[in-house]
DNA sequence: GCATTGCGATACTTGACAGTATCGTAATTG
DNA sequence: CAATTACGATACTGTCAAGTATCGCAATGC
């Protein structure tokens, strides 16, 4: 799935095969490329350049600008495990952990940023963005919630929406706008608020009195 | 302030003065295609043709497509009172509630995110918006929490970075990417965990056991 | 009236860039 | 070996839109 053109498996076309680092390095390349310039400035002559390849080789990958750049970024969709360290806070600080991970790697701020941009005027990747990079991510927190609630950790009648876009909101505006520290302290501080915002009413704290 | 071009109070120049309907048309139709078709998209034609105007009107005023979009853009920030209902609680409301009808406008989505993508690769842009459209909200919510902790409402050792981002984050993030609803019920969920969250430790809450 | 500036409209110039074509060469299969 | 397809490089074509110039006319000050 490296490349976008598919192929039958074990049938093989005659003549020399596709180069493996070309896909590799043509998808870094507009990676990198987006997340510096952004969409707008976006030159398919600076992919070839940056990815040490003519434009044909891209052209014979991709049929055209706009189909490189939603392979690009559906190749950042991630696997997401739902984690078990036997608490909720401990589960929650996972993931918020992992999140912090990926916004904090190289271009984060300007893919982001462009890929809202695109997001807004194309129902389509809005779309497969959604399912594809964020659903997951979604879902394990959900998970992790439920279980919290189960545990007694978290008040049954929570607000899901509000608890989900409380935990990813944060990190995505410091991203975008701000500019403020995405680092564990932010991870931690918004999963103590979330224990103590959604906690069950007090009184009936297990350990204490 | 209508305009870019600046002129020395008082004196005026010879010949037909600007039509000050046009700087108007002008912003308007620039703002309502940054909404709607993103800066990537947008023509200078096109704000021309929307505006009922000539492209020379526009560059009479602005001298490049750039300086429209920035002053299309500063045309945006409006000033803020810090409310004062009396209770913590209703501040925050308060200012939440104007946050949500800010976000609500026609095309807020499509000219946030276009407003990111340029802050994203002109630090220039970044630091007007943040100051210019940023700045007063976040200190309108600033003095809010300093009178919460004054009050007793809140802990005085809260970090205040996170609480502003909790309080702002989650509407961003619904406007962009979630697509969720961007309503009361998301403003007084936010307050209320603010307000349960960075509460003052409990055991002595007025009210309760 | 006359000079000056603004108006909308339209035509024009110009640069940027997506996408194509071509060239000489390399890697495969048969 | 021949046929086929891929490779990087470079030149080319075509389109789109920013910005300029010009036209005939309107509004202002002197």
């Amino acid at each position: 799935m490296s490349s976008e053109t598919s192929q039958v498996e074990g049938q093989r076309r005659p003549g020399r095969p596709r180069d493996e680092r070309a896909d590799a390095a043509i998808v870094a390349a507009a990676l990198e490329l987006l997340g510096e310039v952004g969409v707008h400035r976006f030159r398919m002559d600076d992919v070839a350049g940056r990815a040490g390849v003519g434009k044909a080789t891209i052209y014979r990958r991709y049929p055209s600008k706009e189909r490189l750049v939603a392979a690009a970024v559906a190749s950042l969709v991630s696997e997401i495990a739902v984690p078990d360290t036997g608490s909720t806070r401990g589960d929650l600080r996972s993931l918020m952990r992992d999140a912090v991970a990926v916004y904090s790697r190289p271009h984060a701020g300007g893919l982001m940023a462009g890929l809202v941009e695109a997001m807004c005027h194309e129902p389509a990747l809005a779309a497969a963005v959604r399912e594809g990079f964020l659903a997951t991510r979604r879902r394990a927190l959900e998970r992790v919630i439920e279980r919290g609630v189960e545990r007694g950790d978290l008040a049954a009648g929570l607000d899901l929406q509000l608890a989900l876009d409380v935990l990813g909101g944060p990190l995505f505006y410091r991203l975008l706008i701000t500019g403020g520290p995405i680092d564990g302290q932010l991870a931690d501080g918004v999963v103590e608020l979330i224990l103590t915002g959604f906690g069950v009413p007090r009184g009936n704290h297990p350990k204490g009195a």
